[in-house]
DNA sequence: CCCATTTGACCCGG
DNA sequence: CCGGGTCAAATGGG
């Protein structure tokens, strides 16, 4: 349950944190290039910034010892299938978000509120055993009509006020509309179809044999999926001033509850499998949209990623 | 009036 | 029985 999965040496923790963010990195700025709505003679970057995201997720596979897997595109299919005990004896609570699947979690610790780019409900708060702060649970806020079984927690980190955990299951299911219907939100449903991309992991992914969603490992069983953050669409919708603090996550009240005694103790509660995912027809598209109207720029408000690190859980 | 959040109850697995 | 996750009725805001 280290914070890290790569727990050999201290160092390989290091290496592989720094890689992470360098996968973060390489994300977002694939997120931008996408976002920019460039012009196509810039789809060379665009197949860089993927090669170095995929490059980044293979050293993690490799740091990781699953290198095999990774390397195994559909492979990371199998895998999962393999591990799929593994995953279950993990996942023993299924009951979470997807009843039936499994989700991946990825673990995401950020200075302020990342905003993904998804718009996420708050279906419950709940104080937990060692922490100070409550733990926040969202949903994707994108009707559940559409299925979207995508569900995150944030809990503000113990040691480090200023820091949340933000963890995230499933997938975006919601592919088709969340993403892009959130986006479309900014200018408002009308123009509806015409505005969102779908970001096309495709190129790498394929070349890589991986998918770029998810990872499997070993029994520490930590999947990474896709990164959360990195690949968050824009979507700023809603009052500006929400986007910054309260922002997808928004910690608006329970924030002030923040001195109280506790031991801490990371806990590794979350359990994530790969399991199903690989099963279920791997959405490598999340619709990201544009970063839009804002620019670029905004990403760096969005997300820090200097403070961001991932880890595998 | 609509809808997201709030908050306590309920449920499940360990 | 406990801890944690989700549900759902009530509430507040826009």
């Amino acid at each position: 349950m280290a914070l890290i999965a790569t727990g050999a040496t201290p160092a390989a923790s290091v290496a592989s944190e720094l890689i992470a963010q360098g996968r973060e990195s390489a994300a977002a700025l694939e997120a931008l290039l996408q976002g920019a709505s460039l012009p196509p003679a810039h789809g060379g970057l665009q197949s860089l910034a993927a090669e170095i995201l995929r490059c980044c997720d293979r050293a993690l596979a490799v740091m990781r010892g699953d290198e095999a897997e990774s390397s195994t595109g559909g492979g990371a299919a199998a895998a999962c299938g393999v591990k799929r005990k593994t995953a279950a004896a993990q996942a023993t609570r299924k009951r979470r978000v997807g009843g039936g699947g499994a989700a991946p979690a990825t673990r995401v610790e950020t200075a302020r509120t990342s905003e993904d780019g998804f718009l996420w409900r708050k279906y419950g708060q709940k104080d937990i055993k060692n922490s100070k702060h409550p733990r926040l649970y969202f949903r994707c806020s994108y009707k559940e009509d559409d299925g979207c079984k995508a569900t995150r927690q944030v809990q503000q980190s113990e040691d480090d006020p200023s820091l949340y955990v933000i963890t995230y299951f499933g997938e975006h299911t919601c592919s088709g509309k969340t993403a892009a219907a959130a986006v479309d939100d900014v200018d408002d449903d009308d123009a509806a179809s015409s505005r969102h991309f779908v970001i096309n992991f495709g190129s790498a992914t394929a070349s890589s044999g991986a998918p770029p969603l998810l990872y499997s490992s070993d029994s520490n069983g930590g999947v990474l999926s896709e990164t959360t953050l990195s690949s968050s669409p824009p979507q700023s919708m809603r009052s500006p001033e929400q986007d910054r603090e309260d922002s997808g996550v928004m910690m608006t009240k329970e924030e002030p509850v923040d001195s109280r005694p506790a031991s801490a103790g990371s806990s590794p509660a979350d359990d994530a499998s790969c399991a199903s995912l690989a099963m279920e027809p791997l959405i490598d598209n999340l619709n990201w949209d544009k970063f839009g109207d804002s620019s670029f720029v905004d990403i760096d408000e969005f997300m820090n990623f200097g403070e961001i690190d991932l880890f595998q859980i």
